[in-house]
DNA sequence: GGCCGCACGTAC
DNA sequence: GACGTACGTGCGGCCG
């Protein structure tokens, strides 16, 4: 729905303002047009409209100039504004140039014969002030904040950005009341409109004069309360300082057509480009074409939010912190939790590997602002007896009459349950909830959401513990200030998110899918899986032979040695050296990737060598050599970390190492594979959704062919192919097969007919007419993208099936490109989303069953759409069944979800 | 020597 | 410009 013009902020900019701004602060970078035509002015002045457009997206804006005749104000003081028509002619000129491009832009300019700028501003302003209207101007002119007051804001140009400030800043920055500006600049003088105002009075003395009487004529009838010296010098500029007034004093009332500016968005800014360009403003011209969202626009928007939901007192302020040196002190602590019923819980380690961490001592929050620290270890000496600490944790995190809260606490479960206490009470994870309230954030860490969400600087880890030190070895004190803001801050997390989840209306989610997950991810990580080092380091020595073999080769048939594994010394190699054709462009130079290595393969032995070579070194580095390195000492496994905070969609991603994604593809990736078994006396079961996602899109866009594809069994791409290319089942060709399989990938990720056709290797014309035959038969595909996109262009987030929510706020920018992106990512979350939802439901359903049968089998992998267990042998054939059962109703969707579950005695027997 | 962006490549 | 979501590696430029 458009909102009415009548309710979007309007947005006046003060022309000559920016103008003049812009001419003498580029003067300097001698900005001209080929011709030589000095366009300073003019190119500070669309960099200025246009990074507005784009970084505060008005609703409407209009451009107010001044009157090419003189005004009454000139008639009154024939010294007005002298300073500006002094300007140099090389700026007047640049007028009817900006003037030009904003008539082709179809931009509102007002402007009338003697009729000041500023007054039509405040008569734009008065309309808006009476009909409630938000509306900002834009000026770096003093005199305009007069007008500040309610919905009427001002953003000034500064250093480096903008400032936008609203009736009560003027205070804060000018020591007067917004309505005492005009006084004010009647007594200081108005430099930028060559004002005279009263000689010797500056900003001090006039705000000081102001606010002890009020207004001018305040001043004025006070003369002898003033010390002798301002006397003297308001004695003296009585009349300057009156007449100040009355042309500083602004007309609200000026005769102006009603209508109003046109809307941002029927602006043409394209139709700028040509003009700006024959001005040799070439990066303005890109400017011009459409916003890139910047990283400020994105923190602005962050600021937006934040500031919506504005944050209570009580999560505000300093915390009082305790720190507890004996059990009974714990007791009390423990007591308040359980009568508190919340306790946020947060555990000081030795380590940042949870696998490996001890714990040195834990802080508790029971509401905000009020924590404790209870050292086991501080400055080298253990402080407690852990037995006896150790058995009150149980208790505490046991204990169904209180809710756990911690920040990322899947890291404290795994130190506490290595230390013998597992959390059964966890309630509310922070990280988890900050995720979910904002997938896109590019942190979840406690010191960025504190310095964000609650104006908050937390004491940092670096502060306190020496570089290389460990945290047991800092002073008590300070391991109390340390420890117990983090409990604190977790608390105050806890507040906030659960008022923002339950606006939100992502509660359910929350609760009953993330929340009950996190356990599960930290005893999968717990679990670990075996890794046989041995196997893989003899395949290591393997590939470092075959490398040296290829490697030589390269060097032979190059006539030099060089590094390979550099893309810039490559690029030498192949396109200077030995003249090969470059396909494609990088940021930085010639792409040397496999499409195009697989294409200049075709007249050169060097890039198939290389190829090769890249293949093995790929396979080599981040899998053979890396994984051993990361096998436990302890337990003899390696130890995934699953993070739930990791994706926009709601897929989880694992890294040290990145167990999804271990190669399976072709023959010499699989030997990586291999190297991972079950535990003695186990075998492996993997349960796989059956193309996942285009059931999910089957259901989500109710298409009746795709939804009979999957009703009635069978190869979802056979069947796609016959129906595209209009042949039996039985009749359809692999190479058939093989295009219907990319396009009904290609079409989840919104992929082009220019990139299907070179990933088929066949013309556009007839990868249009493959798209175009994909449309027609499943039909509401179509249909259901159009209306996600549309629903996106409304909300800003693209939802799941079960409600969560990604934020795109490129989906209404003009740039098209960027349009484009944003919506093939509105497109593809609900699907990627979605099928990540039912993984997780069903991780959860099959990991109660397990609980409940008292099952030993253990989930130790989830690969997005497949789950991986380590079973007992004779739990085989219990668990097949129960996966099958659990995971294909883990939700009912209007298709049928399939589960195909593999055995075997290695992660490479399966598939 | 540490940090970071880039290009590339692996998975689903 | 042109296919979505991740993570890890090596290179090479930058900083101190």
């Amino acid at each position: 729905m458009k909102r009415s013009e009548e309710t979007t902020t309007l947005y006046l900019l003060d022309g000559y303002s920016i103008i003049y701004r812009s001419y003498f602060a580029f003067m300097g970078r001698h900005l001209s047009a080929p011709d030589g035509t000095n366009v300073s002015a003019l190119f500070g002045f669309f960099r200025t409209l246009f990074s507005i457009l784009d970084e505060y997206r008005p609703g409407a804006l209009a451009v107010v100039l001044d009157s090419r005749v003189p005004t009454f104000r000139h008639e009154m003081y024939p010294e007005y504004k002298a300073n500006r028509e002094k300007a140099p002619e090389e700026l007047h000129a640049q007028v009817p140039m900006i003037e030009e491009i904003l008539g082709v832009m179809g931009m509102t300019v007002l402007r009338k014969d003697g009729v000041e700028a500023d007054d039509i501003i405040a008569t734009m302003a008065e309309r808006c002030r009476k009909k409630d209207r938000p509306c900002v101007i834009v000026t770096g002119d003093k005199d305009l904040l007069q007008l500040l007051g309610g919905e009427i804001r001002m953003l000034r140009p500064e250093k480096g950005g903008y400032q936008l400030i609203g009736r009560d800043d003027v205070f804060d920055q000018w020591g007067v009341e917004a309505d005492q500006i005009v006084d004010y600049l009647s007594l200081t003088g108005d430099q930028a409109d060559n004002v005279p105002g009263v000689k010797g009075i500056g900003p001090k003395t006039a705000s000081k004069l102001l606010t002890k009487f009020g207004d001018l004529d305040g001043v004025y009838a006070n003369l002898n309360a003033c010390s002798t010296g301002e006397r003297a010098k308001l004695e003296a500029s009585r009349e300057d300082a009156f007449l100040s007034r009355s042309l500083i004093i602004l007309k609200k009332d000026v005769s102006l057509p009603p209508e109003a500016p046109t809307p941002v968005g029927d602006l043409n800014r394209e139709a700028a480009v040509p003009l700006l360009l024959r001005y040799g403003a070439k990066a303005l011209a890109e400017q011009a074409k459409g916003a890139k969202i910047s990283e400020k626009q994105l923190s602005r928007q962050r600021e937006k939010r934040a500031e919506a939901s504005s944050v209570p007192d009580e999560l505000l302020g300093e915390g009082r912190y305790e720190q507890i040196d004996d059990l009974e002190g714990l007791d009390r602590w423990i007591e308040k939790a359980i009568s508190a019923g919340a306790c946020a819980l947060d555990i000081e380690t030795d380590s940042l590997d949870a696998m490996l961490a001890n714990p040195v001592g834990f802080s508790l929050a029971v509401s905000p602002k009020q924590a404790a620290y209870l050292p086991l270890i501080a400055e080298g000496q253990r402080k407690f007896d852990d037995d006896a600490v150790r058995e009150r944790l149980v208790r505490l995190t046991s204990s169904p009459s209180v809710r756990i809260i911690g920040h990322n606490f899947k890291y404290d479960y795994k130190v506490l349950r290595r230390w013998g206490v597992v959390t059964k009470n966890l309630a509310f994870d922070t990280m988890v909830a900050a995720w979910l309230l904002d997938t896109t954030a590019n942190s979840y860490g406690m010191d960025p959401l504190a310095a964000s969400l609650l104006g908050y600087k937390t004491i940092s880890f670096k502060d306190v513990v020496p570089k290389d030190g460990l945290f047991q070895d800092i002073s008590v004190e300070t391991a109390t200030r340390y420890a117990a803001e983090d409990a604190d801050i977790t608390f105050r997390f806890y507040e906030l998110f659960r008022r923002q989840l339950k606006e939100r209306g992502l509660e359910k989610l929350f609760f009953e899918l993330e929340m009950p997950l996190v356990p599960i991810l930290a005893e999968m990580e717990c679990a670990g899986i075996t890794l046989l080092s041995d196997r893989l380091e003899a395949y290591g020595r393997e590939l470092e032979k075959d490398l040296g073999t290829i490697e030589d080769d390269i060097w032979q048939a190059c006539g030099h040695s060089f590094n390979i594994n550099s893309t810039k010394q490559l690029q030498q190699v192949l396109f200077e050296e030995r003249k090969l054709t470059p396909i494609k462009k990088t940021k930085t130079g010639y792409s040397t990737d496999i499409s195009v290595l697989e294409e200049l393969a075709r007249e050169d032995v060097v890039p198939l060598l290389v190829l090769r070579h890249r293949s093995l070194a790929k396979l080599k580095s981040t899998y053979v050599d890396a994984l051993p390195k990361l096998v436990n000492p302890e337990t003899g496994r390696i130890h995934t970390q699953l993070i739930q905070t990791g994706t926009a969609t709601g897929r989880l991603s694992s890294k040290d190492p990145n167990l999804q994604n271990i190669p399976i593809r072709d023959e010499d990736g699989r030997r990586i594979r291999s190297a991972f078994v079950p535990a003695e006396g186990n075998l492996f079961i993997s349960a796989d959704y059956s193309q996942i996602e285009l059931v999910v899109l089957a259901h989500l866009s109710e298409d009746p062919e795709l939804s009979q594809a999957f009703r009635s069994g069978g190869d979802v791409h056979r069947r796609t192919a016959s129906l595209i290319f209009d042949v039996s089942e039985a009749d359809v060709s692999s190479e058939q097969r093989r295009i219907a399989k990319t396009i009904n990938f290609g079409v989840m990720y919104g992929m082009s007919a220019f990139r299907l056709s070179r990933e088929l290797g066949i013309s556009r014309s007839r990868a249009d007419s493959f798209i175009s035959a994909y449309f027609r038969r499943y039909f509401r595909i179509q249909s259901f993208m159009r209306k996600v996109v549309q629903e996106t262009e409304q909300s800003g987030v693209s939802k799941t099936l079960l409600g969560r929510e990604r934020s795109i706020p490129a989906i209404n920018s003009r740039n098209k490109t960027e349009k484009a992106g944003a919506e093939r990512i509105a497109v593809n979350t609900p699907i990627q989303g979605t099928a990540a939802d039912i993984v997780k439901l069903a991780m959860l359903a099959v990991s109660r069953r397990m609980a409940s049968e008292e099952l030993k089998s253990k989930m130790v992998l989830q690969i997005h759409d497949e789950l991986l267990f380590e079973v007992p042998f004779d739990e085989a054939d219990r668990m097949e069944g129960l996966l099958k059962e659990e995971m294909e109703s883990a939700v009912k969707l209007s298709v049928p979800l399939r589960v195909s579950i593999e055995r075997g005695g290695s992660w490479g027997d399966l598939h």
